[in-house]
DNA sequence: ACCCCGGCTTGATCGACATCAACGCGCACC
DNA sequence: GGTGCGCGTTGATGTCGATCAAGCCGGGGT
């Protein structure tokens, strides 16, 4: 295996600078010394619908949007990743989806085959990409309901929220993500964000004391707004 | 166990019975002596929102929706599922959903804890639950795509297409579910979904010889929609 | 310091889908 | 064979978010 300790270190050592996050180092465990760290630049794609699924990713720091677009170039965000999460695994040959940096990124990069074959020797590595599956599962079921059932304001809250569950600080967020971004993740306009954002600025609920930064003043409002 | 020849005898016939479908086999060969075949009638709830996780469930013929609700009682539909699938298997303690039956249904019952442990021997089990997940996850994500991006005859086309794929006759669809689940699916209201449909026919892309069935006269036209 | 430009906000208007309302149709049940 | 009722269609009107358009703000480059 083209493995090497160095890289894997530096892993190691760049993941102990990110946010926590659940099953985090139960992944990171098994899987140390089987990927690669790869630097993404901002706005940049780390892969397209169709492309070869011979790897996939964990974020170790930064922001990744995965997305599906339509002919016409709609565009879809499905989820934003953040430090911990893995993303691009798929059981086809081709992705489905496409991802990209919305803020520099670093990657920890792992060859699939490699990771299959030792998840057929380790339950605990199977184990976890079951349970990847299962909540990516569950969160775009719950992003069906967002975006089936809700109105405007109330995706906006929502996407708050939920950003806020996925951040360090609760109070006062950091939008690594443009309002398109937002946008789209949520089936709406930049302009309908926008003006949901300024209405609930107005309405005492959030303060925005700039354009990527979001303090959350009345979080009871917002749950009830996305309950 | 409390799992019986006689009873897992009786899955083998009722399965015979299904329309066939991919994994299908796959998934019985390993599980056959771990069900419980269970009946639904029409409109039905077979678990809620809430309820506990300790059982999944198969299809045996019939057709279930899978759903989530709002306070105010908005309702999102996730899936259909026909005979074949699997679904109400979940991570945690709690259902994030509940299952309702929209025909009378015939289903496989499986104890979560037995097939866990089953899985922890039997790799083609454990690759199976992975699969199933992951199978969600990718319709879940195309549904989100649907929802948020897509206009109402979009939707409905898309629907349509799906349906179709779903069905053993691709030309002349039995609609099961009625209007309103369609429309919830959808995100769409039944009057929208009536009037696209009516449209459709129109267009001559479709007939409708019932209100339950529908002749796909112009699949080209469909695909283009939904595209 | 200036400009430039991309991202964001705000306002005016439009349009797609929701809502409200009425009616039709098929079917089960007396 | 009525009658009631659930389901579906159709029409009139309303509304939320999209679209079109203009201007603002802030950061980077020269």
């Amino acid at each position: 295996m083209t493995v090497q300790m160095a890289i894997s270190t530096r892993v190691s050592a760049a993941v102990e600078a990110r946010t926590n996050w659940m099953a985090e180092q139960d992944l990171q465990e098994p899987l140390r010394t089987a990927g690669t760290v790869i630097h993404i630049a901002q706005g940049r794609e780390i892969f397209a619908e169709g492309d070869d699924t011979d790897v996939f990713y964990k974020v170790v720091s930064g922001v990744v949007r995965a997305c599906k677009f339509l002919n016409d170039g709609r565009r879809q965000i499905e989820a934003f990743h953040v430090a911990g999460d893995l993303f691009g695994l798929e059981l086809d040959e081709e992705r489905l989806m496409s991802a990209e940096a919305v803020s520099d990124c670093i990657l920890v990069c792992y060859r699939r085959r490699i990771v299959e074959t030792l998840a057929r020797k380790d339950q605990t590595i199977s184990r976890q990409l079951f349970q990847y599956a299962m909540q990516n599962m569950v969160s775009a079921q719950a992003h069906c309901l967002l975006l089936g059932r809700r109105g405007a304001a109330e995706k906006v809250a929502a996407f708050l929220l939920g950003w806020a569950k996925q951040s360090a600080n609760k109070r006062v967020l950091h939008l690594a993500m443009t309002r398109q971004d937002i946008a789209d993740y949520l089936g709406l306009t930049i302009e309908t964000v926008s003006r949901s954002l300024t209405q609930l600025e107005r309405d005492k609920v959030i303060a925005l004391p700039s354009t990527r930064e979001v303090k959350i003043l009345n979080s009871d409002v917002l749950e009830d707004l996305a309950a």
